[in-house]
DNA sequence: TCTGGGGTCCTAGGACCC
DNA sequence: TCTGGGGTCCTAGGACCC
């Protein structure tokens, strides 16, 4: 996983293996699928991730195993998705039956973790960095005190937990005691930021190029935040060094800015993006990646609004049009006249290998004779 | 010459997730 | 030579208030 493809060429090539370029449109497509059809199953469910979603069993007298079973088969059936079903008392102990559900032969993708001795088990084979909400940082600082198992990190003292991954870390300690310290779903009621960045496939030192690829993002951004009827209070643009250059020195320059009225719309936005730009370029800087963020999302009735310049637009006719001519003949076929070259941009990375849209654009579509 | 206590808000940085 | 993108949450510290 996060395994640069140059360093493993040679693996590739002897193994023939198959090389794809992420394709979200794809993924999402059929990430919709699997959801609707199991949010279709069951009472109560919260879409975690792209490829996660949490269900409630609690009010549902059956037989847990063998209605797993049926689901997992239906899904693969009526989507030809794969998935692995794990069944515990709290979502942290979940996520554990899940991955062992994935990897044991006898389970066949259906686990369920419900006897303490099987609990034990299961924790004493998953290793502490496997347990959701122990990365790479925490599980090095567990393993300098011993910690290295699951079981192990169950058992330590609540103030250990606290002091050393602070409060979330003591919630993940106890659910893997068994006590439920999250709710179904948790995740926030409506989206904080958007964020739109990129790394260039080589260094920028030109601050044309730099507008350029800002202004587009822009427009990326506003769209975004458009689709999700919000608008941003604040603005921030940021610019970055190359991280793997360990000879040239490191930087990392933002700017942020205040935005009255509030707003998604791309021209409003672009505008800011031009005044500010000279606020994060310096001379001679080598630039490996940059972006934008929206910050303080609302809606735009819940936007404060200024004394002088009146409220934030709820309807924008143009921005209307815009985004149906993006959906119609595709993506960027109108921008603003900030952005009037369409530049092969020689500073994006390449996406070679990419699946094709199966699902979501005409000329994609399978064709079986 | 002496110089408190109790708050909130904001931001940067670092951790985590997929 | 090549090294991803987009999120949330928590904490410490500083600025500010009365």
């Amino acid at each position: 996983m996060g395994q640069p493809l140059f360093e493993i060429r040679d693996l590739v090539r002897r193994h023939n293996v198959i090389v794809k370029s992420s394709n979200y449109a794809l993924y999402g497509d059929i990430s919709r699928r699997v959801m609707t059809l199991v949010a279709s199953e069951v009472p109560d469910s919260a879409i975690y991730s792209i490829d996660e979603i949490f269900i409630d069993l609690d009010n549902m007298s059956i037989n847990h195993d063998q209605w797993a079973r049926d689901l997992k088969a239906k899904i693969l059936r009526e989507t030809g998705i794969p998935v692995g079903i794990g069944i515990s008392t709290t979502k942290t102990l979940a996520k554990i039956a899940n991955r062992l559900a994935k990897k044991s032969f006898k389970a066949d993708g259906v686990l369920m973790l419900k006897d303490q001795k099987w609990i034990d088990l299961a924790l004493e084979r998953t290793e502490a960095g496997d347990v959701w909400g122990v990365g790479r940082k925490f599980a090095q600082k567990l393993a300098s005190i011993g910690i290295t198992t699951a079981l192990q990190l169950r058992d330590i003292p609540d103030q250990a937990a606290r002091q050393m991954m602070t409060v979330g870390g003591l919630k993940t300690v106890r659910e893997l005691r068994g006590i439920c310290c999250s709710d179904l779903d948790d995740s926030p009621a409506q989206r904080e930021t958007v964020c739109v960045s990129r790394s260039f496939s080589k260094e920028i030192d030109d601050r044309e190029m730099l507008k350029e690829a800002l202004l587009s993002f822009a427009g990326r951004a506003c769209a975004k935040l458009r689709r999700l009827e919000l608008v941003a209070c604040r603005l921030q643009l940021f610019i970055l060094s190359n991280r793997f250059r360990s000879d040239r020195p490191q930087f990392s320059k933002g700017c942020e800015l205040t935005l009255t009225p509030a707003s998604n719309d791309t021209r409003q936005i672009c505008k800011h993006v031009g005044e500010n730009i000279g606020r994060i370029w310096q001379n001679g800087l080598q630039i490996k990646k940059a972006g934008i963020l929206l910050l303080d999302l609302c809606r735009p009735e819940d936007a404060p609004r200024d004394l002088f310049s009146g409220s934030c637009r709820t309807e924008n006719p143009l921005m209307q049009a815009l985004d149906q001519l993006e959906v119609r003949f595709g993506k960027e076929t109108v921008m603003t006249g900030r952005l009037a070259r369409r530049s092969g941009p020689d500073w994006f990375m390449t996406t070679d290998n990419r699946s094709p849209n199966y699902t979501t654009r005409w000329q994609d579509i399978p064709t079986v004779r």
